[in-house]
DNA sequence: CATTTTCCTGACCATTTAGTCCAGGTTTTT
DNA sequence: AAAAACCTGGACTAAATGGTCAGGAAAATG
């Protein structure tokens, strides 16, 4: 949430408001280049990495000459920072709090929900990530140990306390977050692998769906939960053979 | 830098049976350095990508001068293939056959385990398999469309006979597959992540056997399976409470 | 308008990289 | 002991890469 990789000029005022429109007009070019890059340069690290990317392939996909690109930016990596700082911001931003008073049902199903819609609307962002973590995490170690850690342990505190009350089956919340976690990350990490298992060019909104509509089946059930009826996620279970469980 | 990388599995070199040992003496240097380049490839590789990874640092790595990796291997693409042939091969070895008379728990939770097992064993393997993938898996796309779709197909219509069988609630095998793998391979491409989270230095064997406990159990009753009493992996599970579920 | 600020870029540079070549060396096999 | 296989330091090339910089163009400002 107030956690923010810093880097990133911070404010920069962007020209909403009709008010601020002809005062802040300056900078403009700025910002439009800046995403620009940005952009060019998520594509380009999620696919290789911070060393496998040239400045010179950034430049070429935003369409800029490379000593441009390192006007804005004055060296590679600060590039990689201000990527970063976006988009642990934007993250924190989609995954809402549970409480205690949620229903668990509920609550995981919708985290599973928006962690696969993630998948499908920010797959780069999610492979970017993924490389830097497989990496060692070299860059995001400290933002982990703050920022996540903590957003772990707040959530599997909530976790706990639904088991203390019976109200699901005891399993460890952090493994469970992981495994959620993992399984819908999965979606947008591996997509070349499971487009291929699957024998598809491209997925559809109807994929992530069904493989929301799964995840949210299996890992509720194995938690010892079940969907309130007529909520969202119960359609991948054949009603016919369904209540033999 | 004195240390250096263990050859590992260790089958090239060591003299088995008296009758190859003559005929096959030539080579067993270029067997044995041979295995070195490999795996310190495999963990540059994994760690940096190709493009990131270079020549000169794996030659660091393997103890060995440039020109003799590059004596051996004639340029980076063939060590980056080379290592690849192995992997593919030793993972093949690894995950037993299901076959339909098998009993569902049974095998499910078996593949977990050994799943598992592998990520402690061969996380270098797992993390450099999922660079791959992330960069769209360029080259093993070909490997993937016939090899991995078949053992995919397989595996789920064996499980699709044990949902048409009602031993096992109707859940999409292939998305079952996709969860194991995903859920299971999470614990060494996303190790760093784990563990700065749980914040400890290093896994031990105990925190491999608790996350298998409890993808066994989550997975296992997200199929509605159960394992048999006294078989591994029914641990994760308080006995106290569990039979509230 | 003139001037100041912002923006842009081609040319340039130092360094790194993959890969070649090879002559002379060592080790292993026969 | 000869032959075959293996090893290696170093010198070299051609391409690439990250990064600098001076000076020019465009835009904002007064």
């Amino acid at each position: 949430m107030t956690n923010q990789i810093k880097s990133e000029d911070g404010q920069a005022g962007r020209p909403s408001s009709p008010s601020t429109l002809q005062t802040k007009r300056t900078g403009r070019i700025r910002e439009r280049n800046r995403e620009r890059i940005l952009a060019a340069a998520e594509e380009k690290f999620s696919l290789h990495g911070f060393r496998g990317t040239t400045v010179q392939s950034i430049a070429e996909r935003a369409d800029l000459p490379k000593s441009n690109v390192l006007y804005y930016f004055s060296n590679k990596k600060l590039i990689y920072y201000a990527l970063f700082g976006d988009i642990m911001g934007r993250w924190n931003a989609a995954l809402s709090e549970i409480k205690p008073e949620d229903d668990p049902a509920l609550a995981l199903a919708s985290f599973i929900r928006t962690k696969v819609e993630m998948s499908r609307t920010h797959p780069l962002t999610s492979r970017l990530f993924a490389m830097e973590i497989i990496q060692g995490a070299p860059l995001l170690k400290d933002y982990l140990c703050t920022g996540m850690r903590e957003w772990v342990r707040g959530r599997s505190e909530v976790i706990q306390q639904w088991i203390d009350a019976g109200r699901m089956a005891p399993v460890d919340p952090v493994q469970l977050i992981l495994l959620i976690w993992s399984s819908t990350q999965h979606y947008a990490d591996f997509q070349a692998q499971i487009l291929i298992i699957e024998d598809k060019e491209t997925y559809v909104q109807k994929d992530f769906d069904h493989a929301a509509d799964f995840l949210t089946t299996v890992i509720l059930r194995g938690c010892g939960l079940e969907l309130p009826q007529g909520s969202n996620g119960a359609a991948a279970l054949d009603p016919e053979r369904a209540e033999a469980f």
